[in-house]
DNA sequence: TCAAAAATGTTGACGGCGTCTACAATTATG
DNA sequence: CATAATTGTAGACGCCGTCAACATTTTTGA
């Protein structure tokens, strides 16, 4: 064996540890330091299994795209319509349910991309499930791909948009009327179906 | 006069540098002695007219935001569908143009809102804009109002949404078939038109 | 008018941060 | 078993936000 087991130890609790720091002090407010902290360990002995503390949060993103496309790869054994919801869903259910780790994927600047490949690549294989389901539906010549690709980003964004709207508590001061707010997701995603479905008939 | 002309230009002369260190270093990049520094003033020179950073950022995002429904305040001499489409295409163009400020609005965390209640005047008045285009459409009943403002969500989700993909940078990485990323805009604004069309029918 | 108060600036310190270097201890290797 | 690599610690550096102490200027009001 090629590394020990304090080694494997001690990275694997510096990841876990930064992810309880995170989910403490916030996307923002994390440290190194509170890493080392947490463990009772010096405050460079993190250093010693990551060059720094963009490789540390990189291996926590990687974690996290691979949780998410985990969580939206929903095999609802029906049609490809009734998938494409059942993701849908999925994503609204994992952004407001692991809000740091949504925010960590898409809220907040990447480590640089030539650097840390691995998380583009896990990030890619999440909206591969989305864009594959409209292939799909759409069929694979080189226009078909192209409007499932342009489906795909539109969903992505709706929902992208809604979900961090809905965490940055901007809603509540909009002074909305009664039911907006709790209605708000139910009706976006009413609205991309319709939207869908319109650009459908537009081209049968 | 209360207050002097240099107070007023010192004060002045710190949004306005911060405003210029934030375009050099990026939105998390900048500081208080960053600001000291480009004035050539002592680093606690700012916190004459700022109690803490926070008041420095909130300042600049109250602008940032009186800018930005400036900006969308397009008064097209038309009908309302096409107020809102130019409405869609300033805030597209406005995100485009000015990425930092737009991450500084909808991007980082906001200072306590409790205390800033100015930042929250003028980005509700932002939204503002857009939901009374579309009261204007379905007119000022309860319900009326209450579907408006859930079609504004729609159009800001999707809007933001896109604008916050595009700024990311994250559509090189997904390998996308010619012209989608180029033509991902014009999509999803014609994929919001199609429906809120399918949506007004519905209810005619 | 002029002393007292307020406003505006400076300098220096503190504890936080990421991370570099130097050193010690442990483990693996030839 | 000596040597080298690995893994840890300790201390320093230059950043950061901001508090405290102090000097200077400006405003105020009896």
């Amino acid at each position: 064996m090629s590394k020990t087991i304090n080694e494997l130890n001690l990275r694997e609790a510096c990841v876990q540890a930064a992810r309880e720091v995170i989910a403490e002090k916030g996307v923002e407010g994390w440290s190194m330091r509170d890493v080392a902290r947490k463990l009772e360990i010096s405050h460079q002995a993190p250093y010693r299994h990551f060059p720094n503390r963009d490789h540390l949060l990189a291996e926590i993103l990687r974690r996290c795209f691979i949780d998410f496309a985990d969580f939206l790869d929903v095999k609802v054994n029906t049609n490809q319509e009734e998938e494409l919801k059942a993701m849908g869903q999925a994503y609204m259910t994992y952004a407001a349910s692991k809000p740091l780790e949504y925010r960590l994927m898409f809220g907040t600047p990447w480590p640089d991309p030539a650097v840390h490949t691995e998380v583009i690549k896990y990030a890619v294989h999440a909206f591969d499930l989305l864009r594959y389901n409209l292939i799909k539906k759409h069929g694979h010549s080189t226009a078909a791909k192209k409007k499932a690709e342009l489906e795909a980003m539109f969903i992505w964004s709706s929902l992208h948009g809604l979900a961090t709207i809905e965490q940055s508590n901007v809603m509540k001061h909009l002074i909305l009327s009664k039911g907006v707010q709790h209605e708000a997701q139910e009706f976006v995603m009413g609205m991309i179906g319709e939207a869908l479905n319109s650009n459908q008939k537009q081209c049968v």
